[in-house]
DNA sequence: CCTGGCACTCGACTGTAACGAGTGCCAGTC
DNA sequence: GACTGGCACTCGTTACAGTCGAGTGCCAGG
């Protein structure tokens, strides 16, 4: 079972080929190609090894052979090296992600900008709040029974509510609660807050409490229970590259996967360590993802990790280039974001 | 260049049976399906006039007939009546709708619904700022050059940018500022805000006048300029329902114009009367749309209009029926915005 | 262990023929 | 004058046979 030097140059030879040119690649061909320095009869021979192995295989008996999933895998593994940007491609992340104003500017830039690069479909996960720490929590009154709960994230996010009190309040009292909430979660990570909540709600004077109890169901509800992650699309209109020869012709599997915002999150929001993660077709939980791979890796300002960005598309693509590519872009958006 | 009510019921019997089948229709077909009372030949007659006047043609000789976008266009202004909902899809409705927190899961749950119920791909205009009324404006100070600003709209939407102020406030300035603001602002119409903030620098006292000029500009730029139009997609899936018979084989250039916000806003944003909106192929302002129909509507709460919202399909629709969809929802979604 | 040669496979392409859905036209009928 | 039945015609679809060639597996020889 082992594959000498010349058989991993075969396999990543063909791996090249098939992804530039999108046909199966015949022992003929790849000797011309590439400077294997032996003839086309011995890599057939290799070819033989390699498709015993499952690394490749034939569409069908007379033609060119065609990585698998498992080649593919391979490859990243062992047989590329991450490709260095080219300055065009440097620059154009620095003029595109230059003059963001806020949060939401960053994220729409990053997921066009990622896009277009990679020529691909673009995730990106706003930043969790999961990993945010409060900033500040504003209460405003809407009418005597309503508030609009707002809030704002070290993060940058800033997520509303709406509250519907219990019974009317006074604008002084909230002028309390909003004191009240503010000195007990300021400052805290979000994923501490359950039981300052409690607290919150035990400690208030009597008078505020029914008005705090429902607010700390609020609370909790959006900042904890119902995680609220949030996902920016884009490039979808690159899936109709390559006509129909990726994804076997349907289109709508992915379509699918893409309007569910749980799937879109498992792909790259666990990003535990902040590797940059490679998903090639099947190895994807996902069936409507079978025919994909997904690059994607874990952003934030500094070393901390706040949310995943990621591209997906056909299991047939330029590795290399994706990964550099997914890498600089979550680089770029790391130290914009530790600017603010 | 009479069109008697036979020819007419004969483009509508073609109209439906090519909606429903997706195949060109013979006239043997026609009135084998239809009780049109004459023979096929005859049928056959009136068919030659109306290929003559332009509302169907052949795609190939020996083919059955299929309507044209002026043959759709008469089919939907007088040759179909609304449909009425279906009780269950009323309960699906009402049933998707209740339980929404705040305008996020509105339009979130809206646009799904819509897709859902069209099985087509479904826009939906978030309350355009422009129609909005400012409610409140809230700065929370980041760092001491740094506020945060919010802006609260009636129509429930809160918008948030970041301001960098030219230099160091104190927290007790940025009480004032708020204070300011709000005295000026609240309750404005944004359309009505530029003299507004104008004012707002020239009355503010020295010490504020900097930090006020500099968040003046963020004002105009975020509730006015750049008219922050938000959209919500969902069910691109649906593009692929008919195989690739529709949008002639590429999904390309509709997906490419679902991923422009202004291509979308021109699409659905502009109701200018409260009536639904049916554009059908060609007669849409964007080549990359002239395969696809979009049925849109306004919606708000009571009779103003706030935003607007529909479905894009391909010109091989269901016209009655989606019409129908699109007004009961936007009907539900006004009500459920009047109550808040 | 590599190479050149050779027989073999099988999809892609081409040309031909039969089929049939659908049409247009026309003569005949009410 | 409007409708109808009949008929010839068109043309896309399908089936089938034959050729071509890219690519393979295998083997004998260097």
């Amino acid at each position: 079972m082992g594959l000498d030097d010349r058989k991993l140059a075969v396999l990543r030879a063909i791996v090249e080929d098939y992804v530039s040119t999108q046909e199966p690649v015949g022992s003929k061909a790849l000797v011309e190609r590439h400077q294997l320095g032996v003839s086309p009869a011995t890599v057939r021979n290799d070819m033989a090894v390699l498709e015993e192995e499952g690394y490749i295989r034939q569409p069908h008996t007379s033609a060119g052979r065609v990585p698998t999933d498992r080649g593919y895998r391979l490859f990243v593994d062992r047989l590329s090296r991450v490709k260095p940007l080219s300055p065009a491609e440097r620059r154009a992340i620095e003029r595109f992600l230059v003059g963001a104003v806020d949060l939401d500017d960053v994220v729409h830039r990053t997921v066009r900008l990622l896009a277009q690069l990679t020529r691909q479909v673009a995730v990106v996960q706003y930043p969790s709040l999961a990993r945010s720490s409060v900033r500040h929590l504003e209460l405003v009154p809407i009418s005597t029974t309503r508030l609009m709960l707002v809030m704002i994230a070290d993060t940058g996010r800033v997520e509303q509510r709406l509250v519907e009190l219990p019974g009317p309040v006074h604008p002084d009292d909230v002028t309390d609660l909003r004191r009240l909430v503010n000195e007990k979660l300021a400052g805290a990570r979000l994923s501490d807050t359950p039981p300052l909540v409690q607290a919150l709600v035990e400690e208030a004077p009597s008078e505020l409490r029914p008005a705090m109890t429902t607010l700390s169901t609020v609370l909790l509800e959006t900042l904890v229970e119902r995680h609220e992650e949030r996902i920016a699309l884009a490039g979808t209109a690159n899936l109709t590259r390559g006509g129909l020869l990726d994804f076997q012709g349907s289109l709508r599997p992915i379509l699918e996967a893409l309007e569910e915002e749980v799937v879109l999150l498992k792909l790259i929001g666990e990003t535990e360590p902040s590797t940059t993660r490679v998903l090639i077709g099947d190895e994807n939980e996902f069936d409507n993802l079978r025919a994909a791979s997904v690059v994607s890796t874990g952003y934030g300002p500094g070393a901390t990790i706040v949310g995943g960005l990621g591209v997906l598309g056909p299991t047939r693509m330029d590795y290399p280039g994706t990964i550099a590519t997914v890498r600089a872009v979550a680089r770029y958006v790391g130290e914009l974001l530790a600017q603010n």
